[in-house]
DNA sequence: CACCAGGACTCGG
DNA sequence: CCGAGTCATGGT
């Protein structure tokens, strides 16, 4: 028995490269592609839900199916419907973005090249703070390899048809972890204690995804959320960006971010905080569109 | 061995 | 507010 349901694509939209940044990492295993569709797990309303995402170009839309014997209520329908419109940025408009790119020395060449290219977020708080976090200061192939044994040692799994599909560990099992099971995923001492507390105040309600976006200006969001203990203007940024989809957003003092521009503008130095302060102003609202395509041009 | 990788904290000034 | 020192994994 299958259940699903389609969803629209926005007219500037390239599945071929969506799939090239999902498959950047070939042990990824918070979803699976296959075949140019993704499959993912869920957990929605206390039930496991394996979907399927498919691709239609004629019909300028994606197919949901859930796979699993597991019918497709009104309530698992509209969560995934959030969690994939966010997942792509299906409901964004890029067309002003090309045209601002066009004229620009620094994106020309870069939306030229990625044509299509999704913002491809983390809808899950819990799962964009475990990234961000991880991924502080170390390579983006080690922080993948540090994500994959923490969904490992937290999450649950899905069978079917002799495969397993993990799903993202919900911060109420994190929070009940001593620091010591952390550690042993080789992740730091201050790591290990900006997760568990950060677990801690998540299953406890005392942080949400809605209390982030109820600010209207990123300064705001990145002051509040910089409150909170191993949340620095880096991780608030990148975490504004990819899960707050506050377009403004924009991790100034991201090595990656620098070195690409550096390389976009063939010079032998990394651009000074003024000139990021100049392509803040310039990028306005578009800036973490401009920050997630230049962190993939040169993958 | 040094240095870097899509940083954050504390502390002294 | 800012700079230096500290933390501490893994690849080159």
């Amino acid at each position: 028995m299958r259940s699903g349901f389609f969803l629209a694509v926005p007219s500037i939209f390239s599945w071929s490269k969506i799939l090239k940044y999902l498959m950047r990492d070939p042990h990824e295993i918070a979803y699976r592609v296959e075949k140019r569709r993704i499959r993912r797990g869920f957990l929605i309303d206390g039930v496991k839900v394996l979907c399927e995402i498919t691709y239609h170009p004629r019909l300028k839309n994606l197919s949901v199916a859930i796979l699993n014997n597991v019918v497709c209520s009104d309530s698992i329908r509209a969560q995934l419907t959030d969690f994939i419109s966010d997942w792509f940025d299906l409901d964004q408009d890029l067309s002003t973005f090309y045209e601002m790119a066009q004229t620009d020395p620094i994106l020309h060449s870069v939306v030229k090249k990625q044509a299509g290219l999704r913002l491809v977020g983390i809808p899950d708080l819990f799962e964009a703070l475990v990234w961000e976090i991880v991924g502080q200061e170390i390579t983006v192939n080690f922080a993948l390899s540090l994500k994959n044994s923490f969904i490992q040692k937290f999450g649950q799994t899905i069978q079917y048809q002799d495969k397993t599909y993990w799903i993202f560990p919900d911060p109420e099992t994190v929070a009940q972890a001593d620091k010591e099971t952390l550690l042993g995923l080789k992740l730091t001492n201050h790591k290990a204690e900006y997760l568990l507390d950060i677990s801690q105040k998540l299953a406890r309600g005392e942080m949400t995804k809605e209390h982030y976006c109820q600010f209207d200006n990123f300064e705001d969001a990145e002051k509040d959320m910089t409150k909170i203990r191993g949340i620095g203007p880096w991780t608030a940024n990148c975490i504004l960006m990819r899960c707050i989809k506050q377009g403004d957003a924009f991790p100034m003092n991201d090595v990656g971010l620098l070195n690409g521009i550096k390389t976009l503008e063939k010079s032998d130095q990394k651009p000074s905080k003024e000139k990021m302060l100049q392509l803040k102003k310039r990028w306005g609202n578009w800036c973490s569109y401009a920050v997630f395509y230049i962190w993939n041009n040169f993958y």
